[in-house]
DNA sequence: GTATATGCAAAGGTTTTGCACAGCC
DNA sequence: GGCTGTGCAAAACCTTTGCATATAC
């Protein structure tokens, strides 16, 4: 059922808070874990709600600023998703989301598919894109076929 | 100075509204301009922003309900772009934003250099990608480097 | 004349911010 | 003990919605 755990685990990120200097707080564990224990991606107000779950009382803000806190150490990386700002682990694979921008289906494309394009575009300006978290609009086959006949 | 006028233009657009039964207001036509003069994508409050310099009193309202029309007859198609939520042009050509999640740089990738993807994504599932007017997440070179010397 | 579009105002939701207090080191 | 992080509350922001009025057809 578990899939392969990234190295990057709870501990490790932990020790770096306070390599850094920042401070191990019950609440920054929980959203620590909360985070890398998510496939794929996560909304803050989402990490809040099953965080406060586990350690009560943790407060959206405090979500929000260990979040950042995160996205600048390097862990985590954020998208604007049609579900509005999500979290994800940086580097972690996954799926290419499509979205329809007209009817809104979803579709998956492995991350596999997604290599030689990456390469193309690292070649091009050194820019190594994520394509593994964030969906690309377009459309879906039966819009286009919509679109086409008008 | 002028690029190549698409073939989409105003009265175009305002003539299909006509015949599916919606009305033509000085609104209407407003907003439809403004969106078609926009090089790239523009933000509802933008629009409604740029629209009531010329039309007074043009309420947010009025815009997010005219772009969802204008999307619904497939003229434009919407993204969360870093920005925020954004309209652009439905297939009109231009470049690939390659945004830094790190340090928030953008570069910009010819539309060209995607069609081989965009190929092999139609191929996959008949879904057609727009890269054009999206933005793709990723490090930038320079972060990279940071990224890998930790 | 009638049905649709607009403006207005209010509600809803998410994210940000300032400040006093708590708690990690 | 000092400084950082948290909670709380309020504010800011964007987007949506209901309803009366205006207006395109």
């Amino acid at each position: 059922m578990s899939h392969q755990i990234s190295e990057v685990n709870v501990a490790g990120i932990v020790e770096e808070l306070r390599a850094r200097g920042h401070r191990v707080t019950p609440q920054r564990r929980a959203i620590v874990a909360e985070t890398l224990g998510t496939e794929g991606h996560i909304a803050p107000q989402a990490v809040a709600k099953k965080v406060s779950e586990r350690v009560p009382g943790v407060n959206a803000s405090t979500v929000y600023r260990t979040l950042e806190l995160l996205e600048e150490l390097g862990y985590v990386s954020h998208a604007h998703l049609e579900d509005g700002f999500q979290y994800h682990l940086v580097g972690r694979g996954g799926h290419v989301h499509l979205v329809c921008a007209r009817c809104g289906r979803q579709e998956a494309l492995p991350v596999e598919k997604t290599v030689p394009f990456k390469r193309l575009i690292e070649k091009h300006s050194g820019f190594s894109p994520d394509f593994s978290h964030f969906s690309i609009s377009g459309l879906c086959a039966a819009c286009r076929k919509l679109q086409d006949s008008r």
